[in-house]
DNA sequence: CAACGCCACTGGAACGCTCCAGGAGCCCCT
DNA sequence: AGGGGCTCCTGGAGCGTTCCAGTGGCGTTG
């Protein structure tokens, strides 16, 4: 079939428009310094000989590609999503393309993802994952600007973190809780890794603050079955604050199972206003990441490093507080 | 900070080692005709040097760049991240990278996200979305090999398809339904796309087999609430065959609202075993489709083509059916 | 011992683009 | 009339690889 014959390159462009290689090439990519006669005839040669600048080529002479990456640890998880939809909004804006690398939530795939991302020329990368080694994420930004997004520290120098407040986010998870009159509302924690730690800590503060004694259980520790025992008793807690939804979602299904009223005898929220938050019954009150956010935030600082900025920052974004039915006052 | 030097070429490696830089290509490809002293002289020169090639030059003189493309619809998916799982296990094992290409569910999105995929130099694209119009997949495929997932009928010749086999996983929702005892059975559509079409179809013919009426109602025309308001009558469905979990799990959810029992007087089966399958209470019975198996079979159909494989291929898989709690026998 | 074949290695062209130094033509000013 | 400064355009070098046609040395063979 015919159709396979070699793609048309700026060359056959410039002989069919009887110019030089080099006038193509400026005016492909709108330079000044072009008639707006010539560039018209051969933006027309160009389209109609269906001529596609070679991205390979020009990474190669250019040293720019006019492409980033972005490396995701779990492309089902829908808070990556969101990200990656908001780096891609805002690449797209400064007419850069995207393209994914998939971790598969294993910390040597996530590594070698990022290499090879980094080997197909990209001119930077945003990594969404807070799985990757240290070493690694220190060897990537050693070779292109890099921006993280979501690890709380940075860890090395060189790359700029955009992370949401978590702390801010338990605030205001606590402040709901308490304005609703609970008094005795525990801390469900899952995970030790760093966004579950600011969480944790700024429910000890808040709870300090209030003057009330703060309790922290861990699932790993049978915690939910000790806080749903608890929850019968006089003295038991009426709300739990969990450090996610999926935590949230499981201690919702027990509580029912073991025919707990919620929101009636426990209040319950979440954080991360993931999916499931809106498919569990009744919806789950949580705390929303401004998530597309997040992802425009670290594509504007990632394009700011690439145009030479050499500042590495780091900043945070508010997060929101999503009511639904699992919270109630204490009866 | 000097650690932003050029990275090393061919050429600092066959300098330090004292080697032309052919000998250098030759040794880092693996070739024969290298020395084993030599090539492991040269390696672990390369080694120290941190050298790593430059995919963009390899892939501008070769027209290979190791690279395959996936051409995502929805990365929220977790069927689609289950298939491209399946995808980068198996061109992993043939040494190829893989970058993924998002199209936020919108076809014109699609469309330029596959050319700029495309732009990037890949070998071939698997593309995993039945939104992408047919324009762009043909004008994709004269391009590069191309492998579509999903889509039941190869429109146009020169891509392979590799998908579930729909009528043989609707026979199995309603063997199963059949053999609980249920003879009024409808069947609840909400799109009318190929893989629902093809399930729909099924429906009806195993329907046929069995002797019995068949009804199709339409989301989209009040169906759910002519099905619910049907199923408590003598002469109303006893069961109902989804054409996806999503549509199940709303049938789910409005049917007990309206406080019928699921399964004891509605049994409802779905499509897709999605997450949203195994998060509904109870648990929706549905059919499970082989998604990294579909995943790793494209990316084999893939390889194939580009080796110069010529051939355009159909495969389909079988599908399996998962029980759980939405199906027993009619009361 | 000359001829041959094979092995290990080399140098340069090519891939498709960008960038740079420079050239032709034109207008304006002195 | 001569020069200066535009604007619009050109040719060639270079980006880091691969590929191809050799080259030289060595062992085997008639």
């Amino acid at each position: 079939m015919s159709a396979d014959r070699a793609a048309p390159t700026i060359v056959d462009v410039a002989r069919a428009a009887g110019v030089s290689k080099s006038l193509v090439s400026l005016a492909i990519r709108g330079d000044v310094g072009v008639s707006d006669a010539t560039r018209t005839r051969i933006l027309a040669v160009a389209d109609d000989l269906g001529y596609r600048s070679n991205v390979l080529a020009r990474g190669l002479a250019r040293g720019r590609t006019q492409v980033i990456g972005v490396l995701v640890s779990d492309l089902s998880n829908p808070y990556h999503a969101d990200v990656v939809a908001g780096i891609e909004s805002r690449a797209l804006d400064a007419g850069l393309g995207t393209v994914i690398g998939h971790g598969r939530s294993r910390p040597e795939v996530l590594a070698a993802r990022l290499d090879q991302i980094l080997d197909l020329g990209v001119d930077g990368v945003i990594v969404v994952s807070a799985m990757l080694a240290a070493e690694a994420l220190d060897a990537a930004a050693t070779r292109r600007p890099l921006v993280m997004v979501g690890r709380p520290f940075t860890q090395p120098r060189r790359v700029s973190v955009v992370r949401n407040h978590d702390e801010r986010g338990a605030a205001l998870a606590l402040d709901h809780l308490l304005s609703l009159g609970h008094r005795r509302i525990v801390h469900l924690a899952s995970s030790r890794r760093a966004a579950a730690s600011a969480r944790r800590h700024a429910y000890g503060e808040a709870m300090t603050r209030a003057d009330l004694p703060a309790t922290t259980l861990w699932v790993d520790e049978g915690g939910t079955a000790a806080l749903l025992a608890a929850s019968g008793t006089p003295e038991g807690p009426t709300a739990c604050f969990a450090g996610n939804d999926r935590t949230a979602a499981a201690l919702l299904h027990d509580a029912l199972d073991a025919g707990l009223d919620v929101p009636a005898r426990l209040s319950i929220v979440g954080y991360d206003d993931a999916q499931i938050a809106r498919q569990v019954r009744p919806g789950l009150t949580t705390v929303a990441q401004p998530r597309e956010a997040i992802g425009r935030e670290a594509a504007r600082l990632l394009l700011s490093r690439i145009d030479g900025d050499r500042d590495t920052v780091e900043v945070t974004l508010e997060p929101s507080l999503t009511v639904r039915g699992t919270t109630a006052a204490p009866c």
